[in-house]
DNA sequence: TCTGGGGTCCTAGGACCC
DNA sequence: TCTGGGGTCCTAGGACCC
């Protein structure tokens, strides 16, 4: 006979959790309707206050204003964000030792075999992490525990906010009747609109047709899931840090859209130095470069270059990017977005200089990034650019204003930026 | 509402090499 | 020179997720 809990996952979901961390920090936030990501015009996240007025993820702050003019709008604040999500996972560390961090706000947790240990089932050791989390953080959570980490992400999104959910063996095809395609964990509205088109409902449906049907359709993903909403334990969890990152892209929408060379090229560059700025806080450098134009239509060109040794100097980069852009730049065409990717990162050593290469030149603008990268620290990115970048603030002063000005609020007694007179770097570009 | 930005993983086709 | 077959790596793009 089948057992109902060969196996336990849990799936802890902070709820709204960058706004509820808001609100902990500023109690007197409580009970309002609060949203944050203010700094990208769109919603992060919505506070349940908020949510009950309409407003959602991803919605336009404009459309926002209207839905619920009391709503209160917050930049983002991700090292707070950070810190309360560190003290969330030690909090589940201290039930389990197998916890996996999925991302800021979710993970899961291995409880197969606690019962006894806990002197209670499963929906008691999720109740007490519950707890935990609420007295010590002041935030709530939702928690799915289910025999596959997709199953028990279905189920802690069932009830939300502070829920439980536990479905066993014996009751995962009443929860798969209830859950509509497009809610299961890797199934988006391609995927969605293909298995709608072979008649298919709801999950139920999905594990109810032969493997082959999920693994001809979906391939190797179709075969996972499939597995993993029957109850079998494909994808693991993971305790393993997730080793560094493998990649850091940068990517700006820009509107209006536009044609000009000058303009896109000078877009790319600062997409560029972004994400070498970034690469260099973390002590990591890239062995691959990536370059994406995406035109008007959301169509998008992109082009990827294998680099001759690991690097995030800027102006290494930039002969790169350069030819690059290049070849895919169309005349004529109107770009809405740049982006750039550094990929394949690794330590930054200190860099192995070829048998030809000018050794003196390539430290002294090693330097000059290392002052750029504390002047990015002390005043906000892109104070200092290189200098194909400045059409940006000669011809779109006032777009400019708009985006990266109010990015980066001066810090109490700092000098307003534009006050500053610094000299802009050039450097002798081959394209 | 035609929506940001930062990520990961998979796949198909071509190049290249026995 | 033609003839297969097979493996691996690389690249561009797609699909998803938070």
């Amino acid at each position: 006979m089948l057992r109902s809990w060969p196996r336990a996952i849990a799936h802890v979901d902070a709820d709204a959790f960058f706004a509820s961390v808001e609100q902990a920090v500023h109690p007197e936030l409580k009970g309002r309707p609060v949203i944050t990501g203010a700094e990208r015009g769109i919603v992060s996240a919505a506070s349940y206050e908020a949510k009950a007025r309409g407003v959602a993820r991803g919605v336009p702050l404009h459309h926002v204003k209207k839905l619920c003019p009391d709503c209160v709008i917050l930049p983002s604040d991700y090292e707070t964000y950070s810190l309360y999500s560190k003290r969330m996972f030690e909090i589940m560390r201290r039930f389990s030792p197998i916890v996996e961090e999925y991302s800021i706000d979710e993970g899961f947790c291995e409880l197969t075999g606690l019962r006894r240990l806990f002197h209670c089932d499963y929906r008691g050791i999720a109740a007490r992490m519950q707890e935990a989390i609420l007295t010590e953080l002041d935030i709530t959570a939702s928690v799915g525990i289910s025999l596959s980490k997709s199953l028990a992400k279905l189920c802690s999104k069932f009830r939300k906010p502070h829920g439980i959910t536990a479905v066993g063996g014996r009751h995962i095809h009443l929860l798969l009747a209830r859950t509509p395609l497009e809610k299961v964990w890797g199934f988006g509205s391609n995927t969605v609109a293909l298995l709608a088109k072979h008649g298919l409902k709801n999950a139920l449906d999905f594990v109810d047709r032969p493997e082959s049907f999920a693994s001809n359709l979906m391939g190797k993903i179709g075969r996972e899931l499939w597995g993993e909403l029957r109850g079998e334990y494909v994808y693991k969890v993971s305790a393993e840090d997730a080793d560094r990152q493998l990649s850091i892209s940068k990517t700006k929408t820009f509107t209006p859209p536009s044609a000009d060379r000058n303009y896109v090229w000078a877009r790319a560059l600062r997409n560029l130095e972004s994400a070498c700025i970034k690469a260099r806080r973390h002590g990591l450098a890239a062995r691959r470069l990536v370059l994406h134009l995406r035109t008007q239509q959301f169509e998008g060109a992109g082009l990827e270059a294998k680099l001759v040794r690991a690097s995030s100097s800027t102006n290494e980069l930039v002969p790169v990017l350069a030819e690059m852009f290049e070849k895919i730049f169309k005349p004529g065409t109107l770009y809405r977005a740049t982006g750039v990717v550094l990929a394949e990162l690794a330590d930054e050593r200190p860099a192995q200089f070829t048998l030809f290469e000018d050794v003196g030149h390539a430290l002294a603008s090693e330097r000059a990034f290392e002052a750029v990268d504390e002047i990015a620290e002390r005043f906000g990115k892109h104070t200092i650019f290189l200098a194909d970048g400045a059409v940006l603030s000669e011809q779109h002063a006032g777009e400019r204003g708009l985006t990266a000005e109010r990015k980066s609020r001066p810090l109490k007694g700092e000098t307003k930026r534009q006050h500053l007179k610094l000299p802009l770097l050039r450097f002798n570009l081959r394209h």
